[in-house]
DNA sequence: AGGTGTAACCTAGGGGCCCTAGGAAACAGG
DNA sequence: CCTGTTTCCTAGGGCCCCTAGGTTACACCT
């Protein structure tokens, strides 16, 4: 009998392929088993059980959507990285779908496993250096990153959900709501004198 | 042996309080079962299987959280009525954490039983008309919409997957949010003469 | 009150999945 | 070639989904 060389990272892909074909919640130790050529029971040398294994999904699509978004907005400022950065966000969720609804789980990551990943932090850095332009000082720009993230995060999620019934194109929402978005970050409202 | 007196109702009331206890994905026919008193077999009379079973939940969790905004925003326009709104919409589904996680399900729901269900319907009346104030036309005021569902929807879901871990505190986020959605909505940007 | 039909609920069981325990075989290094 | 480690396997327990078919509680009618 040959071996079939699984690994960790192995394992992991062949999870993430499944996810983005059948959907996340299909994902099954016998089916990632199944298109390895191997038996259920050989994964669990490899990957804890399935949590981790769909952590090690999360953590590698929260890797790869950084990537994105760091090539896209590579150089740019203002409203082009701006539109650059959603525009990789949203493109990543779609190529990607079951990858992506990884990253939504509410379940708690393996605290150990999320230290050793570079994406989440890499992340907040490129947000908040997209930001830049914009002018904005603490606490203001923490919430800015918050709202951008809300709402492209939300956006996709809804596209995903079939939330936008509406004959109008969500293609066309999108580009629009960046519109409004890039206005609201020149435009920023003032914070009441009272703020912490 | 007396009867438990179970109904589709009864039956997807048991799985909405155990989802929002111990998580949607938690949520199995059995767990259901003995939560009523019952085999788990007796449940495939009142509720198809469990795909069906969270469609339902679903389709009460957007019911009931369009019955709450609805309370909030009645009387209310502007700046109040947008507040009001996020904060009901906010408010659900931190109290009914596994309800509001299966109105997120991107399985499509059976169309008959959807059909059936006032809350979609009556939640797009809602925010049409908590938008009216502002003065905005189509289509731009079905792009605001979708870009205010997109942002409550995506901030929540961040907040229950844990990613807010910076120290501001996310309430104080969410006020700014709305804040800065009000002023984006009184200066919504004007659209290139061809759009469509 | 008694009879009857319709459900509500049950038992039995097949198949799938998760995961553990322990064994056999491939490979690496000496 | 030999030995130790790692890889992958078989076996099996427990839970879950769902179907088939039987029994019994209840509503309704006479």
């Amino acid at each position: 009998m040959v071996r079939a060389g699984l690994s960790q990272e192995r394992v992991t892909g062949a999870a993430a392929e499944l996810a983005d074909e059948i959907g996340l919640e299909r994902v099954t130790m016998a089916q990632v088993a199944r298109r390895l050529g191997v038996k259920d029971a050989s994964l669990y040398s490899h990957v804890r059980n399935l949590e981790d294994l769909r952590g090690r999904i999360a953590l590698l699509a929260a890797d790869e959507k950084t990537i994105r978004i760091a090539e896209a907005t590579a150089g740019l400022s203002g409203r082009d990285a701006l539109v650059a950065f959603a525009g990789a966000w949203r493109e990543y969720a779609h190529l990607h779908p079951g990858r992506y609804q990884a990253t939504q789980t509410p379940v708690p990551i393996d605290p150990d496993l999320a230290a050793s990943a570079p994406g989440p932090r890499r992340a907040v850095e490129l947000t908040y250096g997209m930001l830049r332009g914009y002018g904005l000082d603490e606490p203001d720009l923490t919430d800015a990153v918050r709202l951008l993230r809300s709402t492209f995060h939300g956006f996709v999620a809804l596209e995903a959900a079939g939330g936008f019934a509406h004959a109008r194109s969500p293609q066309d929402s999108w580009v629009r709501a960046l519109d409004a978005l890039h206005t609201l970050l020149e435009n920023w409202p003032p914070r009441e004198d009272g703020d912490s």
